[in-house]
DNA sequence: GAAGGAATAT
DNA sequence: AATATTCCTT
């Protein structure tokens, strides 16, 4: 077969295609792959219309390295079809290590004698050799043995694959899918059986999003504590898996989660360290009242809410969407996704460069199972975010309230010193209440223009108004 | 010996 | 960074 995509100029009609990278990705619908050749004929999957197309150096088309349709066709639909098509899978038919050894064969075989039509495609494959280079990729194109097809996706939400490399030799429990694309090239490996007869049969599993839903839907229906590589291959149902190829993604798959949850943990540590120093009781009722769907108060003093992690929801993760209609979309909105135990009542304008830093970690999240994993999941487009944005004032023209400092004593009294003191140390909870909630703790709004805000006299001054003890209760 | 998991290699 | 492989433990 031939590798074809390594010398195709990355395209928008690869990925609407399936096709990521150097590899034939065969999408899957919700059977994994039980949808596979039904519907279209097959040679509308396969991407024939190469940018760069293999040209000589006199600009001709090299004709053995064009893909042969019927040779694919009758590859794919041969009812010897492993189950790592079966399933799915991408499949690549060699490896990097096994196209170099079969080109060195090939190379060998055609320096001495070149009688047979083995020997005259390693003959040709030298000089595409130098014509191509040195990279592995274009020598996996060079070598005749693979051949990347592509194919139309039917499974709006991604697609499965396995990348099998492939040469003559696999045994062994983890080579289930050995036998992927074995069948119809038999006679063009030659060269790579001969030199890769004792090495071991690689399988390169790509964990395309489709693929990692499964992995986490099996992980979740088992519980974390109790997935294991083998019930996790049982449950996902998919033949060209392996338990070490499950559990090797389950290795990565924890070690993200453990990230993850170690960030968020930090997070909520230092949230509830704020929530604490700053307005204990009030900033929780608030954050209650502003739930209910009331309006948003600053639930601290001076400092506004940090910012959510802010991103753009990916309709796969790890892979541009596979629409057409969407590949042309603009990309949408940026959604900010907080951590449940910090979603603050309404969000806080940041800097646009905070939200971008924060893209990166979002997009981890989505794919290694955070805890908000599922909800990002969800988001679309077309959702709303959950905490919109609202129009945010030039900074110049916002008014924050002043900070609750408590006034030092206006009496004269040693006593009444001393219990503002404690005042200021211990402020209780009903005056705390009482003095953020009703008289200090305003929304964000924009001060118009001219307007001053209220002095600190009159701030305090209404504190009294509304009755705040001078004195916390439990001191009194 | 098989499985799980961490470490290491590619 | 992602995946495979190896090594160790159970």
């Amino acid at each position: 077969m031939l590798e074809v995509s390594s010398l195709r100029s990355p395209s928008k009609v690869d990925h609407q295609r399936g096709f990521v990278g150097d590899h034939v990705v065969f999408p899957t619908s919700g059977s994994v792959c039980d949808d596979f050749m039904v519907d279209d004929n097959l040679l509308d999957y396969i991407d024939f219309s190469c940018d760069v197309p293999f040209f000589d150096a006199d600009g001709d088309i090299l004709p053995d390295l064009e893909v042969d349709p019927t040779e694919l066709l009758a590859e794919f639909s041969s009812p010897e079809t492993s189950p790592t098509e079966a399933d799915g899978c991408r499949v690549e038919a060699k490896p990097p290590d096994d196209l170099r050894q079969a080109l060195a064969a090939a190379e060998e075989e055609a320096v001495t004698t070149s009688t047979t039509v083995e020997e005259k495609k390693a003959d040709e494959i030298i000089n595409r050799r130098m014509l191509l280079g040195n990279d592995d990729d274009k020598l996996a194109a060079a070598s005749g043995s693979g051949v990347t097809t592509t194919r139309k996706s039917v499974d709006a939400e991604g697609s499965s694959a396995v990348t099998t490399e492939e040469d003559s030799a696999g045994a062994g429990s983890d080579t289930k899918s050995s036998s992927a694309s074995a069948g119809g090239h038999c006679g063009k490996k030659k060269a790579a059986d001969k030199n890769s007869s004792n090495g071991k049969r690689k399988v390169k599993v790509d964990w395309t999003p489709e693929l990692h839903r499964r992995f986490v839907q099996a992980v979740e229906q088992l519980g974390i504590d109790k997935a294991v590589p083998s019930r996790i291959l049982e449950i996902m149902g998919i033949d060209c898996l392996t338990r070490h190829n499950i559990a090797s993604h389950l290795q990565k798959y924890r070690s993200h989660r453990k990230h993850l949850m170690a960030r968020e943990a930090e997070a909520a540590s230092w949230a509830q360290k704020r929530h604490h120093m700053y307005a204990p009781a009030p900033a929780r009722k608030l954050d209650a009242a502003a739930a209910a769907g009331g309006p948003w108060v600053v639930p601290t003093l001076g400092f506004p809410p940090p910012p959510p992690p802010l991103c753009r929801p990916l309709h796969v993760w790890g892979h541009p969407p596979t629409a057409g209609v969407e590949a042309a979309a603009p990309p949408p909105a940026m959604l900010p996704v907080w951590a449940r135990h910090l979603a603050p009542p309404r969000p806080w304008a940041p800097p646009v460069a905070y939200w971008h830093l924060q893209q990166q970690q979002y997009n981890a999240a989505r794919k290694w199972g955070g805890p908000h994993q599922a909800a990002a999941a969800a988001v679309t487009p077309a959702m709303v975010p959950r905490f919109p944005v609202p129009p945010h004032p030039h900074p110049a023209t916002m008014y924050r309230p002043p900070m609750v400092v408590p006034p030092p004593p206006t009496t004269t009294t040693t006593k009444l010193a001393d219990l503002q003191l404690q005042l200021d140390a211990h402020p209780s909870k009903e005056s705390i209440d009482a003095a953020i909630g009703d008289v200090l703790v305003k929304p964000w709004l924009p001060l118009p223009l001219g307007l001053k805000p209220p002095s600190m006299d009159s701030v305090m001054s209404e504190l009294h108004k509304q009755g705040i003890p001078k004195v916390p209760p439990s001191s009194a």
